[in-house]
DNA sequence: ATAGGGTTAG
């Protein structure tokens, strides 16, 4: 069989065409040159170099046209290539109109244009066309399949996705491993991992891929340990594991923090000569930071020359996850500064490290970022934004954004409804989550427990209790978090035995959240016994966090057991524990300035304490009488400080005063539980400076104004 | 011409 052929005489006589970067005469002479029969070349072989070289619409259409000169519009090699340039340039329509009309189109053609809609992720038109060419009854190959395969498990279309599987096994295409590999990425999207298992096993050769699905299937199914022993597997293989492989490894390593893991496999990696592989990097950056070890993430970081923004995502994120939120955000302005584009993931990490600033100007630069760019209409964003103001004091701001989100999902209702909770508008709360049904979104367990904790932050108890029973109708099963949030809002409004006697109910063995509930509603209600009891579940279950050994103390204090005291603070030394320093942060002028008890290091100190001095003086006025437990003398002086109330957030009040202009509302941030004192102060100081006070706690957030808060005195 | 990985909200 002999194949049209075009005289080079003929080639340049075309109309050569006027365009940048497209050298005619340049792409002749590589021809001509690599050819042995000067003057004679295939029309496929000229056409593919033509195709190659090809980086407009505008020469596609050229080289569409000349077909049509030279009668070989009908030739399938070359109208196959052409629909490949032509998908590869995005341009799918003008694709898809090549593939209409070619008469008689076989699986060559098919097969382009299925791998055209494929790579640009058209997954329905991948399984329409698909459907068409088994009408059409045309063969599909073991080119077909892994891009319907693709189609399908990213539609996870189950079914759609078992009949291919059939239709595979006709074809008898079990021993292709391309096919194969696809049908086993098929079921791992699907979580099926009982059928990816059966095509692993069933594989006669494995290859790396089918090694690297089988590892990632386990791990995204939560099934760490059988990815891990499934790589212990690979490695008495013969399959040598490459990049991808070693990337996927450490994503399940990072996953479960296992650090000591992650460190062999890094010295793997090093031992492969692959560290300098970017990919690698970004998993072991991300490995270190997640599993809190910045310091070593920001070497390997750093390190990296040129990193793409999923490197840049990875340290912010890892920034902001372990609570170095102005590092976070010195990494995000640094990265603006390159010219690199950031994008959503990067804004979520960035609105995470703002919302743990508190900062609400920081706050709002990066919701103004956000409008300017073109990720504002991402669901992801602005739920990270509604996040952001909520815990930057502003539920109305917060608001804002979520009303301009269009597409609501659950996830952004519950956010808005978990921000109405932590401000204390419980009622808000709860008619957000009406109006959600009334949109047809369905609420999930974090919806739930969003509205749990709404309750018990402004002592809805009924209406809390009522949405923990309503659980079931919608078929969610109650877990840890829920049930802890049930003991809060039982426990806080008094219910103490409620509380004890439903946590004896739980069908599942209570953990440490919901006994630290129970603990910390004893505090509140002076209940010692019941707290001892569940003081001593938590030192069994969680025995090195300094939280429950405060609020027993804090407990024994208030009901003047200063045995009580003295015995955990004995226990706190024997297992070298510390207290958390108390510490406010109060923002002025878009600037953070923390405050210590005592604190003197300010350079307008004097001034300070001048306005602290008349703060109190104004409070005895308005008849402030310091709960009787201030009087206490048996504590030393770190206990009293906590006991009393550190002073910090007077100092920060006090600095807020004399550093803005009358009727500004002050945001303060503080790293501990808003205590009986400093919470009463707090409401006359908003009553006699006519300001309204924001603080957020480690809790919960107060608004202060006019001698009242927000919370209602029930925090 | 076809398959696998890395950042990711409440």
């Amino acid at each position: 069989m002999s194949f049209p052929t075009v005289s080079l005489q003929r080639v340049f006589s075309f109309p050569l065409l006027p365009l940048k970067n497209f050298n005619w005469h340049l792409t002749f002479a590589r021809l001509f040159s690599s050819r042995s029969h000067y003057g004679r070349i295939s029309a496929e072989s000229f056409y593919t170099s033509l195709l190659e070289k090809s980086t407009h619409i505008i020469h596609l259409r050229q080289i569409h046209c000349q077909l049509y000169t030279h009668g070989l519009q009908n030739n399938g090699f070359i109208v196959t290539k052409l629909i490949h340039v032509t998908s590869n340039l995005k341009e799918i329509h003008y694709a898809r109109h090549l593939f209409e009309e070619f008469p008689d189109q076989y699986v060559f053609l098919w097969n382009a244009i299925i791998r055209g809609y494929s790579m640009h992720n058209i997954f329905d038109k991948v399984v329409e066309m698909y459907s068409r060419m088994r009408q059409a009854f045309v063969s599909p190959d073991t080119f077909t399949f892994p891009h319907v395969l693709k189609a399908c498990g990213s539609l996870l279309a189950k079914r759609y996705g078992r009949a291919v599987h059939a239709q595979i096994f006709r074809h008898g295409l079990e021993e292709a491993v391309f096919v194969q590999n696809g049908l086993l990425s098929f079921y791992v999207k699907c979580d099926d991992n009982n059928h990816a298992r059966i095509i692993f096993y069933g594989l006669k050769n494995r290859d790396v891929v089918s090694w690297t699905l089988i590892i990632s299937g386990y791990a995204q199914n939560g099934q760490y340990m059988e990815a891990l022993s499934m790589f212990r597997d690979m490695r008495g293989s013969d399959v040598k594991p490459d990049c991808i492989a070693l990337v996927s490894v450490l994503k399940a390593y990072s996953d479960v923090e296992e650090l000591n893991q992650g460190r062999c496999l890094h010295s793997l990696v090093i031992k492969m000569g692959h560290e300098f592989e970017p990919d690698l990097r970004i998993a072991l950056t991300s490995l270190y930071a997640k599993c809190g070890q910045v310091t070593a993430a920001k070497s390997l970081f750093d390190q990296m020359k040129f990193g793409d923004v999923i490197l840049w995502n990875a340290m912010i994120s890892g920034f902001a996850k372990n609570g170095h939120a102005n590092e976070a955000l010195e990494l995000f302005t640094e990265m603006i500064s390159k010219s690199i584009q950031p994008d959503a993931v990067t804004i979520q990490s960035s609105a995470l490290a703002s919302a743990q600033l508190g900062s609400l100007d920081q706050a709002r630069w990066m919701d103004n970022y956000v409008k300017n760019s073109k990720l504002g209409g991402d669901v992801i964003v602005s739920t990270a934004l509604i996040d952001m103001y909520v815990k930057c004091g502003s539920v109305e701001l917060a608001r804002d954004v979520f009303n301009r989100t269009v597409d609501k999902d659950v996830v952004v209702w519950t956010a808005m409804i978990m921000g109405y909770g932590l401000h204390g508008w419980g009622r808000e709360a709860i008619n957000l989550f009406n109006e959600m049904k009334d949109a047809g979104v369905h609420p999930n367990d974090v919806t739930f427990l969003a509205l749990i904790t709404a309750c018990s932050h402004c002592g809805l108890v009924e209406e809390g209790w009522e949405f923990f029973i309503s659980m079931k109708d919608y078929g969610i099963k109650p877990c840890q978090k829920h049930y802890a949030g049930v003991v809060d809002l039982l426990g806080r409004a008094g219910y103490l035995e409620r509380a004890y006697n439903f946590i004896m109910t739980m069908p599942v063995e209570p953990g440490v959240s919901v006994w630290g509930a129970l603990l910390s509603a004893c505090k509140i209600h002076r209940s010692v016994t019941l707290g001892e009891y569940a003081a001593e579940k938590l030192f069994n279950l969680d025995p090195l966090n300094t939280g429950h050994y405060v609020l027993l103390s804090n407990l024994y204090a208030s009901a003047r057991m200063w045995g009580g005291v003295a015995k955990v603070r004995v226990l706190m030394k024997s297992k070298g524990l510390n207290k958390d320093l108390g510490y406010s942060v109060i923002e002025i002028d878009g600037k953070l300035q923390a405050f210590r008890i005592g604190d003197k290091s300010h350079p307008r100190s004097d001034a300070i304490y001048k306005k602290l001095e008349w703060l109190e003086m104004r409070l005895l006025e308005s008849g402030f009488a310091p709960d009787t437990e201030s009087a206490l003398h048996d504590l030393d002086k770190e206990d009293k400080e906590v006991t009393l109330c550190n002073h910090s957030e007077r100092l920060a009040i006090a600095y807020g005063l004399i550093s803005t202009s009358p009727g500004t509302t002050l945001r303060i941030i503080k790293n501990l539980r808003a205590c009986v004192n400093c919470h009463l102060a707090t409401k006359l100081i908003s009553k006699f400076v006519n300001r309204e006070i924001v603080v957020r706690d480690a809790n919960r957030f107060h608004h202060f104004k006019d001698g009242t808060c927000s919370c209602g005195d029930y925090w």
